[in-house]
DNA sequence: GCATGTGAACACTTTCACAGCT
DNA sequence: AGCTGTGAAAGTGTTCACATGC
C-alpha cells in the first residue's frame, strides 16, 4: 500500500479497463475479478491487479471487483466523472471527423468550439459545433475553462497553433499533424501518428 | 555482431526518422550525424544509433549518416519502397476523412478500395476511391494483392470484419474501433484508440 | 476454495562509455 | 578532432509466487 508513481503504459490501459467495465454493467454484471478483466484485453491478471493497485485498492479479496464502483474510481483518476470542455483546432477533413466521431462525446469529452482560419469555413457548425476564427481561440479557451485541445492542422503549422494553444492556457493537446511539438514542461502533448501506425504494420507484415 | 530482434519502440521510430530525413532531404543535406536527428526528435543520440544498428550499418564512422541512402534502406526496412494497396473497411466520416487524409498517400500507400454495408454508401466514391459492398471484399482483397486494412467500423462490427479480413488474406490490420480484437497469429493488428488517447492526457492534465 | 495485493525475479529498453574508423 | 557501433550498466515495466483475507 502505497503511492509510487504509475508506470505510463498502465495509464492507457485505465481507459481499456473503464471501458470493459461499463460494458459489463450494461449487461448486469455487479462483480468482475482480474482475470476476466485480462481475458479480453491479452493481458495477465497481475498486471490488472498491479494496474489498479497504483491507484488505490478496489477489490475484495475471494470476491473481486465491484463493477461500478471500480469504474468510478478509475473515472475519477482519469478526471472523465465531469464532463471536461475540448476545443478543435483545424476543422478541415480529419478535424471535421473527429468531431462527428462521436467517441470522444461519449467519453465525458465536449467540443465546445473549433478554430480554422479558412474563411470559407469560419462561420459554419460541424455537428452543432461552431467553427470560429483562431483569433477567437484565447477567450473561448478563457470562458469555456478548457484544458485540453485536439489538433488536426497541416504539420507546418503545428507547432505555431500549439504555441497559441499554450499561451492561451491549455494544459494537454492530443496532436494529429506528424510533427515534434516543443511545449513548456507544464503542457502535456499526446501524439497520434496515424501514418507511421500504419508503417509500422507494413513493417510486421513483410514481404508483399 | 548483429540481428538481434528489433526492439518493438525503435520500429515506430523508423517512421519518424524516416520522415526527418526526407525534409532534410528536401533541403539539400546530404549528411546527418546521430545527434542531429536526435534532437528533433526528443530522443537521444544512443538511441538513434541503436534503433538504426537493429537493422544494418548504415553509417560512416567520423562521417554520419548519407541522409539519401539511410532514407533508401528505412523505406526498404518499413517495406515502402513500393506503393503498397491498402483497403479501408467503414466508410463512415472517420474512414472517409482516413481516406481524404493525404497522409497515407504520401508515405507510399494507395487504397485500392473502401467497403460498407449502407445501402447509401455502395456504389459513391472518396476522392475516387470507390465504395463496394462488402461481400466484395474478398475478390477485391485478391485482385489487387492487399496485405493491409484500416478498418473504421462501429466497434460491435469491428471482430466479424477483421475475421473476413483474415479470411480473405489480409495479415496487417489498422484498427480504429475501440475493441480489441482476436486474429490468427500470423495476423497483426495495430491499434489507435482516439478516446482512449484523449483520456490519458486527460489524466496527466489532471484536475480542472 | 478463490481472489486480491505486493515484494521479488525476470524481461525488456534506454543510457552510458569507449573502442575503432575517418 | 568527430562520429559510429556496441558491450555493459542503469532504468523501467511485466510476470511470478505467495501471504492475506473473504
Amino acid at each position: 500500500m502505497k503511492k509510487q508513481t504509475p508506470p505510463n503504459p498502465a495509464v492507457k490501459r485505465l481507459s481499456l479497463y473503464l471501458r470493459h467495465l461499463e460494458a459489463l454493467a450494461a449487461e448486469g454484471s455487479r462483480n468482475v475479478s482480474s482475470t476476466q478483466l485480462a481475458r479480453r484485453l491479452e493481458g495477465t491478471a497481475s498486471q490488472v491487479r498491479k494496474d489498479l493497485a497504483c491507484f488505490g485498492q478496489f477489490g475484495r479479496r475471494g470476491v473481486g471487483y465491484d463493477v461500478a464502483a471500480l469504474a468510478n474510481h478509475l473515472r475519477q483518476v482519469l478526471r472523465t466523472d465531469h464532463v471536461r470542455n475540448v476545443v478543435l483546432v483545424g476543422a478541415g477533413d480529419l478535424g471535421s471527423a473527429l468531431i462527428r466521431f462521436g467517441g470522444f462525446g461519449r467519453r465525458g469529452f465536449k467540443f465546445v468550439a473549433a478554430f480554422d482560419v479558412a474563411p470559407r469555413r469560419v462561420g459554419a457548425n460541424i455537428e452543432g459545433v461552431p467553427i470560429l476564427h483562431i483569433d477567437q481561440l484565447a477567450a473561448a479557451v478563457h470562458n469555456y475553462h478548457v484544458k485540453l485541445a485536439v489538433v488536426a492542422v497541416p504539420s507546418w503549422a503545428a507547432q505555431q497553433v500549439v504555441d497559441q494553444l499554450c499561451q492561451a492556457g491549455v494544459t494537454g493537446v492530443l496532436n494529429f499533424a506528424p510533427a515534434a511539438l516543443d511545449t513548456p514542461g507544464n503542457v502535456s502533448i499526446g501524439q497520434v501518428d496515424l501514418a507511421a501506425s500504419l508503417e509500422e504494420l507494413s513493417f510486421r507484415v513483410g514481404a508483399d
